[in-house]
DNA sequence: AAGCGAGTAGACTGCGCAGTCCAATCACTG
DNA sequence: CAGTGATTGGACTGCGCAGTCTACTCGCTT
């Protein structure tokens, strides 16, 4: 008596895959392989048919997550402030999701444990972002649009006001996001521009009401 | 053959909460009774001659180090930039040392097993920390020092403008943070009055394309 | 029909951990 | 000096986990 209705041939790997994703982002790197292969209604076998050590998959998550939550930075004909906010949005929602909040938590858990993917995580993740958002600020700086300071101070600047402390606010509160993520967002990028405009000319570089 | 030199007498308990502040902070609650104890050079039995349970000193331990990490917030004679630079270096120093950072990573880690713990520190720490600051926002404004806006969306941007980005690096990084806080809070306090200056007195118009 | 690749249930090993138990040993006090 | 309480090393139980192994069963190809 053994085997009943052998699941599924092929997309075994990516119900384990998935499986894993909810699991890993819900329990972190302790989901045990017993409760993933569960998850995935498979058995425990199969998954080491796929994978040769908890740790890989493990892995394999993490740099899929991290892909996912990567976001576009369009610098095209739009002026400043709304590309600015286009990206604060996008940035806050990815950010303070389900999947950002969870990807955070592990890393920051299991950072000890895997240095080398936590590394990676950072470059490809948050690091690109912070480049590519200074290359954007360095444009309009070098347009006259903010004023001349360092742009990567600027860039990081912006992203800590774009998520800091609610970021740790629901890491520990365990409330959930509400969605007034795009007005918090506009009002962000607001302040950011506020504070970054240039001071050369007269007092001016303010945004009237509508 | 039992029971060597009988370390110590009452210091015991103080030496294991030492130790289990050290290990909690860099191994989290993964960090073993038998370890603590052989860091703390007491025998495993004393451990639970002092606490009944492995989680109880946990608890004990999360909630003294976020005592220590508490900030006085000191809004006497100084004027505003003064009070919030010497409140931001300290908040800067805190929070990205060893202790800030172990901190969050273990809470971060835990907030799922220990829902109360990680609600209590939030409420005992930053909660406690966002409400005084919005205290000493909201006189600035009266004051007319700051401009009119929600005090508590003002004190929410400075505080993630001042650690936001770096503790992210810190965390995933592995690099220690170095010791240009002062200047760095500075630079933050001086953007963030930019941001929130009062806006009334200068009429001048648009942003203008140099 | 035979064979093969992949899946399945479940038992099993080895390990580390929380928490318990115990017999021996100190230090201090009456 | 006897007694008491805290401490000590070490053995021990029970549990959950990673990873292995076995015997069995499908579905597909030749």
């Amino acid at each position: 008596m053994a085997a009943h209705p052998a699941a599924a041939p092929e997309d075994c790997r990516s119900r384990l895959l998935s499986a894993a994703h909810a699991a890993f982002l819900e329990e972190g790197y302790g989901a045990s392989v017993d409760r993933i292969a569960a998850r995935a209604g498979v058995a425990k076998q199969t998954f080491y048919n796929h994978f040769p050590h908890k740790a890989d998959l493990f892995g394999e998550i993490i740099r899929q997550v991290t892909a996912e939550l990567l976001i576009a930075l369009d610098d095209d004909g739009l002026n400043l402030r709304e590309c600015l906010t286009r990206f604060g949005i996008v940035y806050r929602d990815k950010a303070l999701s389900a999947a950002g909040l969870g990807l955070f938590r592990v890393l920051a858990a299991e950072a000890a444990r895997f240095p080398d993917l936590a590394k990676t995580v950072y470059r490809t993740g948050p690091a690109r972002t912070t480049a590519r958002l200074t290359a954007v600020l360095q444009a309009a700086i070098d347009r006259g649009e903010l004023r001349d300071t360092d742009a990567d101070f600027a860039a990081t600047t912006l992203l800590s006001m774009l998520v800091g402390a609610e970021h740790t606010r629901f890491l520990f509160s365990g409330e959930l996001p509400p969605r007034m993520n795009s007005m918090r967002a506009g009002e962000i990028v607001d302040c950011f521009l506020r504070a970054f405009a240039p001071d050369i000319p007269s007092p001016a570089a303010k945004r009237n009401k509508s």
